[in-house]
DNA sequence: AAGGATCTACGAAGATCTTCGTTGACAACT
DNA sequence: AGTTGTCAACGAAGATCTTCGTAGATCCTT
């Protein structure tokens, strides 16, 4: 179990649109960013590069020099700032309880059986232990 | 079923801050609104009140006159709202799956007895269903 | 060596959010 | 009638976010 209790500000909208690049390569540069971005939506090659430098003064990313060039890779785990955010947002809008938003999220869209085993294994697994 | 397909902006922080207590009110003047932010944080009166006609402006919130004094109360319910930031966060966080979002946000937090009967329940719903 | 390509750094404009002071309307009190 | 208290409206300052242009460094190609 890994304990890290950074201090990492919420992401904004923008720097989770690069996060979830980097979780998926691991790393990228600017330039990778830009070009996986740009299949999106238009954005000029120095925003993501500025998002970055903001980013790694935030803390949320580290980089490395690679030749010339920077390479990015995400402080936080996309697991970690899950939990971070279903925190942030389950104490602004379900009164601090987690359990009350899953119940709300799992009314929201069907799920799959295999899913829906998963669940109940969780379950399980949260009543043994008490 | 209300289908209700308002197309609400997502409110701020600090809009999300008021509607919590106008939710829990029902409705609130800004006089009350002010009273019942201040006990948590230092706010003047006329920033509830710059940011309650901001929010009628974008919808967030209906104003009727009483008197001299305006009367808010809020546009969409709090269930609502929920669904739509937890649509929201699952699209940005969880690749759009709420039910993955669900299970993360399960193995956050201990949950008492009833809420894990409580989800029992949701789920054998859900696979009768198939 | 010159020219073009690619990289980071910097500054800044525009949008949105947060916060509050000031003003003017109106009511209540003296 | 004049003062005091309460209300909404407005403008504006400061913070943060988003976006990009320009400049300067470095590398590659001719």
């Amino acid at each position: 179990m890994k304990i890290k209790q950074n201090n990492l500000p919420k992401p904004t909208e923008g720097e989770l649109e690069l996060l979830r690049v980097l979780w998926a390569r691991g790393s990228a540069t600017v330039r990778e960013l830009h070009e996986s971005v740009s299949q999106e939506r238009a954005l000029g090659y120095t925003t993501v590069l500025k998002l970055l430098q903001i980013m790694t003064e935030k803390g949320l990313v580290q980089r490395a020099e690679l030749g010339r060039a920077h390479v990015y890779r995400p402080t936080a785990s996309q697991e970690e700032t899950q939990s971070q955010l279903l925190k942030d947002l389950s104490e602004r809008l379900f009164s601090g309880s987690a359990t009350q938003l899953a119940m709300h999220a799992l009314t929201m869209e069907p799920a799959t059986s295999d899913e829906l085993k998963e669940i109940r294994k969780l379950i399980d697994r949260k009543q043994e232990k008490r």
